[in-house]
DNA sequence: TATGAATGAGAATTCATTCAT
DNA sequence: GATGAATGAATTCTCATTCAT
């Protein structure tokens, strides 16, 4: 799927990398605050540091700085996801990525909240880019438990295989959506642990089951 | 705490009820299609079948109308819960009332969709009103799993009896809110049983080990 | 052509009636004063006494109300010369439809000026519409001429007919869209009589060659 | 009446009349397309191949364009109106005066329009000065049907003269004004043929009374 | 109670013009 | 001389809310 393009009518390509970044930073602490659709497009210039006119030389519309603030979001995340580096797919190297995906939705929870609640008013057109996004990260630990089967740390259906990826991107994202709970009344170590727990039971019993009928 | 009221200058209750009935009907399908924020007031006195005018005399503010159904949402989700009887607290009640849970979402997932898509917008004022409604319903799923643990069908610490319960929640929300991708791959059945296939195996290994060790 | 609708949200049809009226009644002014683009919406409402909300609730855009302008004057010209009688098509009766065409777009100059000088501003959509309304004013003068032709009072064939009526209905808008040299050297009289003086002449140079040649 | 001067910052008079030729060119296709107020300056700099800021450098507001437009476009027309050799006054030389100049009009109808259509938009400033050249024009006629009128051709008061003057004028303006209909019923010459037909009719009869009362 | 016309603050977007480089 | 990024006043249009009938 190609990049949907932004339409700007400045021809400086840095300056256009610069600005962006400028208005993405400013959008993102305002939707956070009030959402996209209480933020204004000048409160959004004001907060990138520059006029309203010089903001819709950069956009098109209110919706592309959404679509830029989303396509921002999801490329950060993944940058960090993808400093993980797992070679040796087993239940240990699963075990520390999720570690690591936990602690980066931590740090990033603004804006995987700002994406989560606010993606869904993005266009018909730009949707469907970003779910691809979306789609791409889940793929990265579908890679890694794939890896981990192939490896014989656990047995699971290629069906299973997905939506437990589904699955522990969810889990990570609930932390930042339902921070309003878990985070009163769990640190992101105690919620970290727990989900391991949780899930390697679950696969040390496959192990177990299956060293028995050895 | 005490249930949020809306003003209205209408004496017959009677009245009051059928009419922000009819409000929350349309609304619910308005705000299904194109969110809280492209909905106008009049579209919704519209949907609800009488004037703009009359739709303030039951409501003060557009909010209330978002209040009335997050609210009628949630009443409809925990009707629909309570129908579920848990009596002896087994492993395999535990496994019906999640499935009953998911077959509520599943039915009522555009309703559902709304609430999680839509409450963010309610002011500072109503929202923790819905977000005590909805820790009410993730207690009745605590209540039943503290009941299995009571009765020794598996062991859980208080603090996991707690995340047991939302990430079940969360799992049900999943399903609708993740339909864009999970409904294209799988049935609600197949859904399900994986999900409680992973769930049960874990509590098989806990029982398994139990008796091993005794 | 059907009459192209202008859209509104207000149900009292004599209310919408009313208030085009007065938005019409404004519009003409400003747009006499400073053209369509020059003027804008908010003026307008101001005109035609009320709020600019008001204005949207019986429009729904700008152009819309160059629209109703365009169509009111056009409607208004079209009433002024249907006061004409004829009947007997002789050169006399054109004679006098000419002066009263005349007399009319002299006294609704300005209305003339504005839709000569803005209709070209009016969507694709509407033109044509405008257009038309055009051309059955030019049928009004090709019906008299047609008559004058079969009733023998002059020889012309179909294609100078039409010519002829268009002739006419210019000459009548030169009028008005030249003023600001015509009236300031002729009096509406002079200008009348030394057109039909004109083309009466020619006239008469038929009948008096038809006279010899029998 | 003193050329209306376009103040520039530019000392290079070539460059001044290149740049200003480059202006008028791309703004007369633009204005033709949309109309002046819906072209932008920025589009005006596009199509004259340069940039928004050089543009500036050679005019000092929007207006200045059209006025330049304006300008340019009757000194082309004029142009090619003094190509006309007229020197002996008869009624064969006022007839090919005006087949060359409704000719003139077909071949430079586009601009004929927009002048036409324009030119009102211009300021209270600019506009006096463009009149003055619409009425130089017109003087040309004049000066040919005075001629013809002191060679006896035919007679005409000085009123008649003048009026004569403007309606040929408006003749040739009305082949490009009206040729949304014209054009599609009628070619040039046909156009040509009936109007000349019509008018000389009047001198031969004018000729022929003449010739009687003798 | 019900209606719907009226309101106007507020929002997105445009675009002529400037000016530093 | 040329460029094009920056500006912000101005403009169109929307829509929650009110209130007279």
């Amino acid at each position: 799927m190609k990049k949907r393009e932004v339409l700007t009518s400045i021809k400086d390509e840095k300056l256009i990398v610069e600005r962006r970044n400028q208005m993405i930073k400013g959008a993102v602490t305002l939707f956070k605050e009030k959402g996209f659709h209480r933020t204004t497009t000048r409160e959004i210039a004001k907060a990138a540091g520059f006029s309203i006119g010089t903001l819709y030389e950069y956009i098109q519309s209110k919706e592309d700085v959404l679509y830029l603030v989303c396509d921002n979001i999801y490329d950060e995340v993944r940058e960090r996801l993808e400093e993980m580096v797992v070679d040796r797919y087993t239940i240990s190297e699963l075990q520390q990525a999720i570690q690591h995906y936990f602690k980066v939705v931590d740090e990033l929870q603004d804006e995987v909240l700002v994406m989560y609640q606010e993606a869904k008013s993005l266009s018909k057109d730009a949707l469907p880019y970003v779910l691809k996004k979306e789609l791409d990260m889940v793929e990265m630990f579908k890679v890694i438990i794939e890896g981990c089967v192939e490896n014989n740390q656990f047995a699971l259906t290629d069906k299973e295989i997905s939506l437990f990826a589904h699955h522990l991107f969810v889990q990570g994202q609930m932390w930042a959506f339902r921070r309003w709970w878990l985070q009163k009344h769990y640190s992101l170590e105690e919620y970290t642990n727990m989900q391991l727990d949780f899930l390697l039971k679950n696969f040390s019993f496959q192990q177990l089951c299956e060293g028995e009928t050895v």
